[in-house]
DNA sequence: GCCGTTTTCGGCCCGACTGTTTTCAGTCG
């Protein structure tokens, strides 16, 4: 796939104009190009070639030239000669916190720097101090920046941004004073990774409200802080974690919520209808004049804008605004659509309990049915069943079942899919299991060839109902496999095989844009928690969250279905492909 | 550069905080 790097030139030819101090607007489209381009899920060569490309609104004819000419000879003329124009390295400056393409021009035209180091250098002998527009203050903010990105992860995921977030409401919701609170941004957009946290507060007590903030046990550092707004760098498990507070009135405070919210380029498009209809759209209400026409109420911001509610999971501009203004936006999943969990793990393999343990909590969240589904003989290291081993859990899996009253123990595994494409327990075994789910575990690195033929293959098999964790990617850890999704998503329709979506935030997998682009293909997924613990039941909801911005109902997801319709779904694969 | 039930030219979303200024530019979200 070129997308991800043609996004990143489009990108990198924004920064450069910036620096260069080029039309913003211009700088504007091309940062949007950027961001659609990276947005498309399908290969944009292929769309190109298909003239698919031409209707994506904000495409115009110089981009599609642009994108054309690196399909052909794999570069872009217009970013060569753009990045002729300064060094390349002057982009890293732009990393820095609280350095703009402003401040990035005059470092490099006063002071001829053009890398991190040597700012650092410059800052640690005044020089930077000394430039006009800038000051000691300035420069010390400059370094702190520096010191931060060297310390930083980048992103944190949504696991860690939200147990930052439960730390500092609990701490506001404790010092009076407050009338409502609320988590806003990429956290309440539910988005893979977050940069930093948002919090919304209505009160009538900005100024107490942020010093008590400021001032709280667990605040590292204050980066900054006025009558209405505060930024602050918090302990929060291992990292770090940038948190904001922001305090409207109540009379705003569904406003600020749409606001704070985001996405960045959702709010845009909200903006652009108002100023169509003669209104104003900002964080205290929607205005006409000088009259408010809404802005206690989220609900009722999208309502005077003629649009339908949008559900906040679905807020990156990706079609909805112009879903909603036809009332076609998709009834999404919700949690308790979600009948069962179809991927577990217990102590015969690498999880920490038993399956009745893992039964009796399923049964406690109201599930109708639990799947067991440890890892086959290949994975050593995780204990894998030997198919003995797997005939003995069969076993006593349908023993249990008697057993246990009010929840159906599904006898399952989740078999590797081996190097040469073959699964890693035969046909004759598999058969005996409820649902299968196969998952590549090694070999993550091979070739697109190569890992999208074994994931294929498997597929091929009857009794396989499921690839888990299909793109193996461990955010901020691991890039996923080179796999060809399209094909993967395809295969699956052809053989009625799932698809799951790995709700541990470790993983998301398959991601928000891939699930549409599966929907579409009318192929089912999987919601599984991968769970190694009774704890670990509870991720269901960064699945169902996965699910959503993907703009799945409940009918897209298997393990909404009853534990009839799943037996039968999957007894018609097996007489289908045997 | 993109776009058009106001426009094929002339617009293009909004505000808080900081620091360096003496009324505002830069950065960020």
């Amino acid at each position: 796939m070129k997308n991800i790097v043609i996004s990143q030139l489009f990108g990198q030819m924004a920064d450069i104009m910036e620096i260069l101090g080029d039309d913003r607007f211009r700088i504007n489209s091309y940062r949007k190009v950027g961001r659609i381009i990276s947005d498309i899920p399908s290969d944009v060569e292929t769309m190109l070639a298909a003239g698919q490309l031409e209707k994506i609104p904000g495409l115009g004819r110089s981009s599609l030239a642009k994108i054309q000419e690196f399909v052909k000879t794999g570069k872009i003329t217009a970013h060569q000669q753009l990045l002729a124009k300064i060094p390349p390295t002057l982009l890293e400056l732009l990393t820095i916190p609280g350095m703009g393409p402003k401040g990035v021009k005059v470092v490099y035209e006063k002071l001829k720097v053009t890398k991190i180091g040597e700012l650092k250098k410059a800052i640690e002998s005044g020089s930077v101090a000394q430039l006009s527009g800038f000051g000691e203050k300035k420069a010390a903010a400059i370094a702190r920046g520096i010191n931060f990105l060297e310390k930083s992860t980048g992103r944190i995921r949504i696991d860690q941004a939200g147990a930052a977030a439960d730390i500092v409401s609990n701490f506001l919701s404790s010092i009076g004073g407050i009338q409502n609170i609320q988590t806003a941004g990429s956290l309440r957009r539910y988005a893979e990774t977050i940069g930093d946290v948002d919090i919304l507060v209505a009160s009538k007590k900005g100024e107490e409200i942020i010093q008590s903030f400021t001032e709280a046990p667990f605040v590292q550092e204050v980066i900054a802080a006025g009558p209405t707004k505060g930024s602050a760098m918090i302990d929060a498990e291992a990292a770090p974690v940038h948190v904001d507070v922001r305090v409207v009135p109540k009379e705003s405070f569904g406003a600020a919520a749409q606001y704070f919210t985001g996405s960045k380029q959702h709010n845009v498009r909200l903006r652009e209808i108002a100023v169509k209809a003669k209104l104003k759209l900002n964080e205290y209400g929607l205005f006409k004049e000088d009259k408010i026409l809404a802005g206690p109420i989220e609900e009722e911001i999208y309502q005077k804008l003629g649009l339908d509610y949008i559900n906040p999971l679905l807020r990156e501009d990706r079609g909805e605004v112009e879903a909603a203004k036809i009332n076609s936006l998709p009834s999404v999943i919700k949690l308790n659509d979600i009948k069962g969990d179809l991927h577990v793990h217990t102590n015969a393999s690498d999880g920490n309990c038993s399956i009745s343990a893992i039964a009796e909590a399923a049964k406690t969240l109201g599930y109708k049915y639990i799947c067991i589904t440890d890892h086959s003989q290949s994975s050593t290291i995780a204990n894998g069943l030997s198919p003995k081993r797997l005939v003995n859990q069969i076993k006593q899996i349908r023993k249990l079942d008697e057993q246990i009253k009010g929840i159906t123990i599904l006898a399952g595994a989740e078999v590797d899919i081996l190097a040469d494409s073959s699964m890693d327990f035969d046909n004759k075994l598999l058969c005996d299991l409820d649902f299968v789910i196969a998952a590549i575990h090694s070999g993550l690195a091979s070739s697109r060839k190569k890992v999208t033929k074994r994931t294929l293959k498997a597929m091929d098999n009857p009794f396989v109902n499921c690839i888990a964790h299909p793109t193996g990617r461990l955010i901020g850890q691991r890039e996923p496999m080179d796999i060809d999704i399209a094909a993967v998503i395809k295969h699956a329709a052809e053989t009625s095989t799932a698809l799951e979506i790995n709700a541990n935030p470790w993983r998301l997998d398959l991601k928000d844009i891939h699930c549409r682009m599966a929907i579409d293909a009318k192929v089912k997924l999987e919601i599984g928690t991968d769970a190694h613990s009774i704890e670990g039941l509870a991720l269901m909801k960064y699945g169902v969250a996965t699910a959503t911005r993907g703009w799945a109902t409940k009918e897209n997801i298997l393990n909404t279905f009853s534990t009839a319709k799943i037996k039968s779904w999957v007894a018609k694969k097996r007489k289908a492909l045997s």
